[in-house]
DNA sequence: AATAGCCCCAACCGCGCTTCT
DNA sequence: GAGAAGCGCGGTTGGGGCTAT
């Protein structure tokens, strides 16, 4: 079949979304739910095509996306589990809760890539790239990341309409991976995932509802979706519930578990709302957009947990 | 202070797959 | 079964910020 243009009608917008234009397709999406993500503009009122709008909600707008740089045990992770998949983005952010393919895609060719390659490990092998180089060592896991906290990019002090759960547990960066490998290795056997619930810190959002069969979009949306997107017309009264389901199947989820037990170092991190407030006040002066208490408020309602029975179940001594 | 180069990442593009008619 | 429509995924790009000179 022929290859046809996602947006055969030109004259729609490209580039930047402006928060208008976010207010929109969030209120949009929040009142109605997604159905059609072709039909998403013309029912929001954007001058932008279904497939941008997708972007946008899945990237940007989800209220359960996870603002803040990647902790070391999500570096590890998505090491590890780039070593198994490869470049499969979609299927790394499923195993990373509130990450998605674009970020870790984003994450790996700017950082990750180059912390390897720093520790003579080819990135795209997980091998070393000479003999000579860390004999004895494991490729790709044991000394790639331990030094990745000193490139923690700089907190910017500007209003966070996304608040982040700013938690520090103290692990230790240079143990944090020192028994990685063997940790990924032991990790590929079966697991509870009622033990994942309860001893990782994670919220059980076991009780969520699936929404497969009201809307059609209860599989992955993937592009890093690892929620089953709830929307539609309850979206107002979910989204102060549980909404969000963590898709956990498969082997994989075992490293995941590794993972999660030690999780979790929240670090603060300009948020894509900051970047995008940098980019826009370039131009235009959008203090003032309603989004942000929108945003605020949704971001509160899906992980409404206390920070003090975060940091309890945080169990840093696993590594 | 100016500017050139680098880096990061949001967003776009194109292809493949699945579902619908 | 074939074509159309829609979605998902991975690669790529371009713009803005940062840093070095």
């Amino acid at each position: 079949m022929g290859r046809r243009s996602c947006c055969p009608k030109q004259k729609l917008r490209k580039g930047l979304w402006s928060p208008e234009e976010d207010e929109k397709l969030y209120n949009h999406i929040i009142r109605y739910g997604i159905g059609c993500w072709s039909s998403v503009p013309k029912l929001a009122g954007l001058q932008r095509c279904g497939k941008s709008c997708r972007l946008r909600w899945i990237n940007y707008l989800r209220p359960d996306l996870k603002r803040g740089n990647f902790s070391q045990q999500e570096e590890g992770l998505i090491i590890g589990l780039h070593e198994i998949l490869g470049n499969r983005w979609s299927q790394i952010a499923s195993h990373l809760p509130g990450r998605t393919d674009n970020e870790i895609k984003n994450f790996w060719n700017s950082c990750l890539k180059k912390k390897l390659r720093q520790r003579g490990i080819d990135p795209s092998t997980h091998k070393p790239l000479s003999e000579k180089e860390a004999p004895g060592e494991k490729p790709g896991l044991n000394n790639s990341i331990s030094s990745g906290s000193t490139e923690h990019l700089p907190v910017k002090p500007v209003f966070d309409p996304f608040p982040l759960i700013d938690i520090q547990v103290g692990i230790d960066a240079t143990e944090t991976n020192s028994n990685l490998y063997d940790q990924i290795q032991q990790a590929f056997r079966p697991f509870n995932q009622n033990e994942l619930l309860n001893s990782s810190g994670f919220c059980d959002y076991s009780s969520v509802l699936d929404v497969s069969e009201n809307y059609g979009y209860g599989e992955s949306s993937s592009n890093s979706s690892n929620w089953n997107c709830n929307v539609g017309t309850d979206m107002n009264n979910v989204l102060g519930t549980e909404v969000l389901n963590w898709a956990s199947d498969n082997k994989v989820d075992s490293l995941t578990q590794l993972q999660t037990n030690g999780m979790e170092t929240f670090e603060g991190k300009i948020s894509p709302w900051h970047k995008n407030q940098h980019h826009a006040q370039s131009t235009e002066d959008y203090s003032g957009c309603p989004i942000r208490s929108l945003s605020r408020d949704l971001s509160e309602a899906c992980f409404d947990i206390p920070q003090g029975e975060l940091a309890n179940e945080f169990n840093v001594d696993f590594f």
